[in-house]
DNA sequence: CTCTGTTTAATGATGG
DNA sequence: CCATCATTAAACAGAG
């Protein structure tokens, strides 16, 4: 038994890969897509483990990025100075991590060519630019046009039909990893409990079930629990929503919790407990980011509008 | 120059 | 054991 001396389980390597914890930080932001500084950041506020090294993870994450195609780039607006584009979750990458695994996944998320962005990207990588702006063009203007409205940052975010991006949270949402284990007292936490127990020190106390995550409300920068905000409501693992559906909805907020499909889930808690009331904005206050989807309503609003009619599956 | 982003290659780790 | 996925290193180009 290791003895938790200066070194404690805070610094132990978090049971994730990088796919899975860029995937929090996307899910974690309203706008459900962020610039790769701000990927950086959720990672490091949230796992002492990623604050040193920098230099060797952060190249490992950009290789990533790039690499796997569940990450999409979106370019930036005039309005959106800064740095680099976003990054956002592929719409129908799904619950890549079904396995209940966040280290491996069963397969890796490809974009067929039957994927119009794929198409594009395949024949010229600058069209594909095009086309994710156009379908951002198209969305953004739908979108206004049904609410009538300029979108603002948070709620814009509960738009309904209209918005493509609902109330439904991916199944990467960090709120719902935790969730899964952090929620229900009862130990209902199942999935990625298993999963993360082998290997990883877990102890029998919920406060400290989480050890490789750093400042659980401490009076701290960030708020990794809290920060469930709103998604309790859907923040039950809804597995095999995904696989099972296979014709999915292309837009960024991929996958609908169709009746069916929850059934089997009713046994667990719909709702969730007053500390996930959060306002979105509590996400990163140490985020300019953050900051400024306050400060321009226009910007954030894009976030809505990840390329939609996207075709893709998991390769076989 | 630094930060982003892409790409290739080698190596580790894991699941079937 | 093999196929596949994940990690790491490194070279390189481009943008700001």
């Amino acid at each position: 038994m290791p003895r938790p001396g200066r070194n404690t389980y805070s610094d132990q390597k978090p049971p994730y890969s990088y796919i899975s914890l860029t995937a929090m930080a996307i899910q974690s932001c309203p706008e459900k897509m962020l610039p790769l500084s701000e990927i950086y950041k959720f990672i490091m506020d949230r796992f002492p483990y990623y604050r040193e090294n920098t230099q060797r993870w952060q190249n490992s994450l950009r290789h990533n990025l790039s690499f796997n195609d569940c990450f999409i780039k979106i370019p930036r607006r005039p309005d959106q100075p800064g740095k680099g584009s976003f990054w956002a979750l592929h719409p129908s990458c799904g619950d890549m991590f079904e396995n209940g695994s966040f280290l491996r996944r069963r397969k890796r998320f490809k974009v067929l060519m039957a994927d119009p962005l794929a198409m594009a990207a395949g024949a010229k990588p600058s069209e594909a630019a095009h086309y994710l702006q156009q379908q951002h063009a198209k969305l953004r203007l739908s979108a206004l046009a049904a609410t009538g409205t300029h979108l603002p940052p948070v709620a814009g975010y509960n738009l309904g039909a209209a918005s493509p991006a609902s109330t439904f949270k991916h199944p990467f949402a960090i709120e719902n990893i935790i969730a899964r284990e952090y929620k229900v007292p009862g130990g209902l936490a199942f999935s990625a409990m298993q999963s993360m127990s082998a290997g990883y020190p877990l102890h029998g106390q919920l406060g400290s079930a989480w050890p490789h995550v750093y400042g659980t409300g401490a009076a701290d920068t960030t708020a990794p629990i809290s920060m469930a905000s709103d998604y309790g409501a859907y923040g039950v693992p809804i597995k095999s929503l995904c696989h099972g559906g296979q014709t999915l909805p292309a837009i960024p907020v991929p996958i609908k919790a169709t009746p069916a499909s929850v059934a089997g889930l009713s046994a667990l808690p719909h709702h969730l407990p007053a500390f996930l009331s959060n306002s979105p904005q509590s996400l990163s206050p140490t985020s300019p980011h953050a900051a400024a989807s306050q400060s321009s309503p226009g910007a954030p609003s894009d976030a809505l509008t990840s390329p939609a009619a996207l075709q893709s599956v998991a390769v076989h």
